[in-house]
RNA sequence: CGGAGUGUGGCUCAGUCUGGUAGAGCACCGCGUUCGGGACGCGGGGGUCGCAGGUUCGAAUCCUGCCACUCCGACCA
């Protein structure tokens, strides 16, 4: 892309109502504008960033069995009665009323739609089990909107929804989303935990919030910290065989939020020097609720005895728009964001020192058809804006590799490679530099 | 939902107390000089001061009502 053709508004002054890093660097960088409170246009640059998040995720459930559906943002209220959630879910719920004089509602989650649409085409347990899920737009009437896309009315979010027969596998199901989720955050560059939660409005009486430590997070956690340190499920794991291990091994270790915390057992299970108490971000939860919503709404099965019986149901959430904020708030410096390769928008950035040196110009136009072709995402910005506000535009976007060709490096046969993380500079030839950028 | 605030050009803000016909910096446009880490000079464009009433010769400024937004707390798959 070149900048001069790109619609990307970068702040120098930070807006005055953002209190916290992410939510400061969105507003600054160009990524999104708020047009009400706690709901957000996207803008090219946010968009990106978004759509490699939600990539990431489709990719790793799809890789963990389930199917990818798309449910509408607007629901009747009667399919709500059904579960009895209507009148139980409150103010939050964004309620609606079309010209017919029906009444509608802006999706908040999906487990009654999603039911309905399950119980209206299976019938037997041999067609078990199945995962749907869907990435798409929900609204909650919050009270107090705040932070930014961390905790916005409309927001972004992956939701799956399992069936099974019977308890013990949905509990497989359970635990394949469990380690779905410790991949999915992994490549994101985040350390997630899984930790016991309260399962709220959903129901259940299994649940783990997946939270990122952070200063600035809204929940108070408690941990062992040496969970930060334990393995990654890898890319072949199978999901078709038998998870327990992985999930055992990941809630081992104490790890709780506020509301379940339980200071003597941490104490006593926790060694002083391990115990860490901060705060985090929650990005997903996982829950499994047997019946909560098959059996009022009857979405039965036929057993292999021939019985029909509810299913056994789960839902699995991931805040795909919160996770923007979660990732800066995790990786930035004072310079601006420091965007994880697996998610930055342009995977490498060329600055033009001089616009309309013919020398300086040829090099940027030769690194940025190379740098195309080897599908690196370049940002070449060829603006006439002056040096210094390229370096602090680039910084402040986070793009992870940077390439300066100015008329002096020119003149000496060299450009100018840098590393957005680490800072490192180096001079090289344009080839070398090339050659470095295009690898991998 | 309780408490505290704020609305003045795209952004950050001054001006409001003490009423007199709207400002600064940044950004933007033109010309020139510049150009390797957010340049400088000269000239220029852009605001019914959140909205609606009221008081007054005169309202960004005072009064009333409404709306929006922000912060602290409670709440929050």
């Amino acid at each position: 892309m070149r900048l001069s053709r790109y619609f990307l508004p970068v702040l120098k002054e930070t807006p005055s109502e953002a209190q916290i890093a992410s939510h400061r660097l969105m507003l600054r960088a160009g990524m999104i504008r708020q047009e009400a409170a706690g709901i957000y246009a996207w803008l090219p640059l946010g968009l990106r960033v978004l759509k490699k998040i939600e990539q990431i995720v489709r990719e790793e459930m799809d890789r963990a069995g389930a199917v990818e559906v798309l449910m509408p943002t607007l629901q009747l209220a009667d399919l709500w009665r059904e579960s009895g959630r209507y009148d139980d879910y409150g103010a939050e719920m964004l309620r609606i009323t079309d010209r017919h004089n029906r009444e509608l509602l802006y999706g908040p989650t999906n487990e009654e739609m999603i039911t309905e649409i399950f119980r209206a085409s299976v019938r037997s347990y041999k067609d078990l089990p199945k995962n749907l899920y869907q990435i798409q737009w929900k609204f909650r009437d919050e009270q107090r909107p705040r932070f930014g896309v961390m905790r916005g009315r409309e927001f972004f979010m992956k939701d799956a929804y399992s069936f099974d027969v019977d308890e013990e596998a949905g509990r497989r199901s359970y635990n394949r989303m469990f380690t779905a989720y410790l991949r999915t955050f992994a490549r994101m560059g985040l350390t997630a935990i899984p930790m016991r939660a309260e399962t709220g409005p959903i129901g259940g009486d299994l649940s783990h919030e997946f939270i990122v430590l952070a200063e600035t997070g809204e929940s108070v956690v408690f941990c062992d910290e040496r969970v930060l340190d334990l393995p990654i499920p890898p890319d072949d794991v199978d999901y078709e065989g038998d998870l327990t291990a992985i999930v055992d091994q990941w809630t081992t270790l104490y790890a709780a939020t506020e509301d379940v915390h339980e200071p003597e057992r941490y104490e006593r299970e926790v060694e002083p020097a391990h115990r860490r108490e901060t705060r985090g971000i929650e990005v997903g939860q996982v829950f499994f609720f047997g019946d909560k919503y098959s059996k009022p709404m009857k979405a039965v099965v036929s057993g292999p005895d021939g019985v029909e019986r509810p299913v056994q149901m789960g839902s699995y959430g991931v805040g795909v728009s919160r996770l923007l904020g979660a990732i800066i708030e995790a990786s930035h410096d004072e310079a601006g964001i420091i965007w994880p390769a697996s998610v930055a928008p342009f995977g490498v950035g060329i600055l033009s020192l001089r616009k309309g040196d013919a020398a300086v110009e040829a090099a940027c136009e030769k690194a940025y058809r190379a740098l195309t072709a080897a599908g690196k995402e370049p940002l070449w910005d060829d603006t006439d804006e002056r040096p210094g506000a390229k370096f602090a535009s680039m910084d402040l976007i986070g793009v992870p590799k940077q390439l300066i060709i100015g008329p002096k490096g020119i003149a000496a046969g060299e450009v100018e490679l840098k590393d957005r993380k680490s800072g490192e500079k180096k001079n090289v030839s344009l080839e070398a530099a090339l050659a470095e950028l295009t690898a991998a």
